[in-house]
DNA sequence: GCGCTTCCTG
DNA sequence: CAGGAAGCGC
């Protein structure tokens, strides 16, 4: 390695990120195997004609100006405005109980918040999963994800209902082993609640002591110990309360806490009961929602999944502050994801121009499949859109959970799961590069580039909200339908991962080639602006990347930009994979690793030579890489694509 | 005047 | 990532 530039490790990325990628069988789409001409030229040029072009220029005398603040301009989450303001906001969902002036509405509130915010909390806690726990492997943590987050939640369509309580807007990831302890407290502190308002009601003052609140409190309790059941289709009861076949324990409390409760009538006289069986109902369905809450949180961690649907059913997604960009839950790979051996077919021609993004290999992460999709999001009543029975909102959130576990999106990476028909089950439980190496930002040229395969396409972990052609999703038959399969007004998070990709093939693209590329979205002169915008702010952050790179080498002493190459397992690849491929469940295209290492080599080439003392020293370069835009896969033009 | 881009900012 | 300003080309 000629260049060993040692500060371009950012020590905070987990390697596991740039492991997430595997190998094609099927081959190339169609088409995609033509080198655009530009690209072809380009690359050739960089390869045999290095002078050329602006690199000709004599240099100057070298200014080195500072080195721009690239990082760290991150904000705050914006305020919502613009666009949002114009989507209906429906009522906030800011209360679980069908009666505002019920008395026990702050309590369940504040409790519900406290819930929310240790939760919330915990997302950035390194705490490792539970063991044998479901979510252990479901939820992984992704702390690359929960730095990156926010924004999204400005976009157009994104709606997020307000959150109740001061838990508000905490968007970070969730989950943690710790739920279940707080949920159990919870549960305590309910049935403390309950305690009281039953003694309270009491006529007599049956005075229930610790003795007796203890007593009604045994079955139950050990139950929680010991009576773990084989999930929440076991029984109708349970069903009923929407106990939660992924986390067992959780399941348990609550159906103990459903199944102890019919006791404590008999210590009343008639005349209370029927207040007690109000006060117990409600407060039944708000904890039930308070833990809703929580587990939506903690185990629909892929946020593309739920939260998604939660801008078209504002109510049944709680939290309204929290992230929701869609490849934040691409985050890293629990799992070494499958990999499909490839064919060596990448290879023709050495820089292979563009390596296709091969088909979806079937079982997509999060698949668009009707239990998961539609059943969870059913439209809340119409006279009170934020607020949804418990048993059905239960039975939603037992849906999804059912269709997670069983062939959900979470289980469909894993090799178990034959049964997935789109899966590929060709593909090997652990991918066969273990490790990438990841020392060199750039490494010399002479360097035999890291066997990576060319292209993998998982399914992006997201449900684009596409334009169902005839015959899409709605072919689903189902109870519930689901809201968000319709035209879509504005841009979503799926549209957004969707540009991110797509600049790995164009870095300019003409707004005509983004009306073609995105078929389910409805351009007018703003989603234009936006979409344009979008790609103006990825190579703001490219370029960004290129010079300090460039500077960097430079300072380690690189004189010549020949060995400046962008490969994979680099630090530069990892900051743009990171930025462009959130949790890497797209193979990133060698055309693009080419047209970075030229980039990266104007750069160095120009800042080497002084010229960015010119204040319009870069647009030189940006013509040089506007002229690289490389065909985008045809793939690219399915309005569901990813 | 419009479309597009970069730059700067939040 | 979005807004807005500014510049450029048509």
């Amino acid at each position: 390695f000629p260049s060993q530039p040692r500060s371009f490790l950012s020590p905070g990325i987990p390697e596991a990120e740039s492991l997430t990628r595997g190998h094609l069988e099927e081959g190339f789409p169609h088409g995609s195997q033509v080198i655009p001409q530009p690209l072809s030229k380009g690359l050739q040029s960089q390869g045999r004609d290095p002078d050329s072009g602006l690199l000709s220029s004599p240099p100057r005398v070298c200014s080195q100006p500072a080195d721009p603040s690239m990082e760290g301009r991150r904000s705050p989450l914006p305020c919502e405005q613009g666009r949002d303001s114009s989507f209906p906001r429906i009522q906030a969902p800011n209360s679980s109980l069908t009666d505002p002036d019920w008395f026990w509405d702050e309590h369940i509130q504040a409790k519900r918040a406290r819930v929310e915010t240790i939760v919330r909390g915990m997302g950035l806690s390194p705490h490792p999963p539970v063991p044998g726990s479901a979510r252990a492997r479901d939820s992984p943590r992704c702390p690359e994800k929960a730095r990156e987050r926010k924004r999204k939640q400005s976009l157009p369509v994104q709606q997020n209902p307000p959150k109740p309580g001061p838990a508000g807007n905490q968007g970070s990831r969730t989950g943690g082993p710790r739920v279940r302890e707080q949920l159990h407290l919870l549960q305590q502190q309910l049935r403390q609640l309950q305690e009281h308002v039953l003694q309270a009601a009491e006529p007599g003052g049956t005075a229930w002591g610790p003795s007796g609140a203890d007593k009604r409190r045994g079955p139950p309790s050990v139950k929680q110990r010991n009576g773990y059941r084989c999930g929440p289709w076991a029984r109708d009861s349970d069903r009923h309360q929407g106990s939660r076949g992924h986390l067992p324990g959780v399941d348990n409390h609550r159906a103990a806490e459903v199944e102890f409760q019919p006791e404590e009538p008999r210590f009343l006289l008639s005349g209370t009961r029927a207040l007690l069986e109000i006060l117990r109902k409600e407060l039944t369905g708000a904890v039930s929602q308070a833990v809703d809450s929580v587990l939506q949180k903690v185990l629909l961690d892929p946020p593309g999944h739920l939260t998604q649907p939660g801008r078209s059913v504002q109510g049944l997604v709680p939290e309204g502050g929290r992230e929701t960009l869609p490849e934040g839950g691409a985050c890293e790979d629990p799992l070494p994801p499958a990999a499909v051996p490839r064919k060596a077919q990448a290879q023709v021609g050495g820089s292979s121009g563009h390596l296709p993004l091969a088909k979806p290999l079937g079982s997509p992460r999060h698949p668009v499949s009707p239990r998961m999709t539609s059943k969870p999001y059913q439209p809340p009543p119409v006279t009170c859109p934020t607020m949804v029975p418990p048993h059905i909102q239960e039975n939603q959130i037992l849906s999804q959970l059912l269709g997670q576990g069983s062939s959900g999106h979470w289980s469909s990476r894993l090799p178990q799961d034959p049964s997935s028909p789109s899966h590929c089950s060709a593909e090997p439980a652990l991918r066969p590069w273990g490790a990438v190496q990841l020392r060199p930002s750039v490494v010399s040229r002479q360097q035999p580039p890291v066997p990576f395969p060319p292209t993998r396409w998982e399914t992006l972990p997201f449900l684009p909200s596409v334009k169902m052609e005839q015959g899409g999703l709605q072919a689903v038959p189902d109870v519930l339908p689901f809201p968000s399969v319709h035209i879509q007004e504005g841009l979503n998070p799926g549209h957004l991962k969707k540009a991110k990709l797509m600049f790995f093939f164009t870095r300019y693209p003409s707004s005509g080639l983004l009306k073609a590329y995105f078929p389910d979205v409805q351009f007018n002169r703003c989603i234009t602006s936006q979409m344009i915008k979008w790609f103006s702010n990825f190579r703001e952050f490219y370029y960004i990347q290129m010079e300090k790179f460039a500077r960097q080498a430079i300072s380690d002493g690189v004189t010549d930009p020949e060995v400046l190459v962008v490969l994979r397992g680099s630090e530069l690849f990892r900051a743009l994979s990171v930025h462009y491929n959130k949790g890497s469940d797209f193979e990133v295209p060698d055309c693009f690793l080419e047209v970075a290492s030229l980039t990266l080599q104007e750069f160095f080439r120009a800042v080497s030579a002084g010229k960015d003392s010119d204040p319009s020293w870069k647009k030189p370069i940006y013509k040089v890489i506007s002229k690289l835009d490389s065909d985008l896969p045809e793939i690219f033009k399915s309005s569901s694509y990813p």
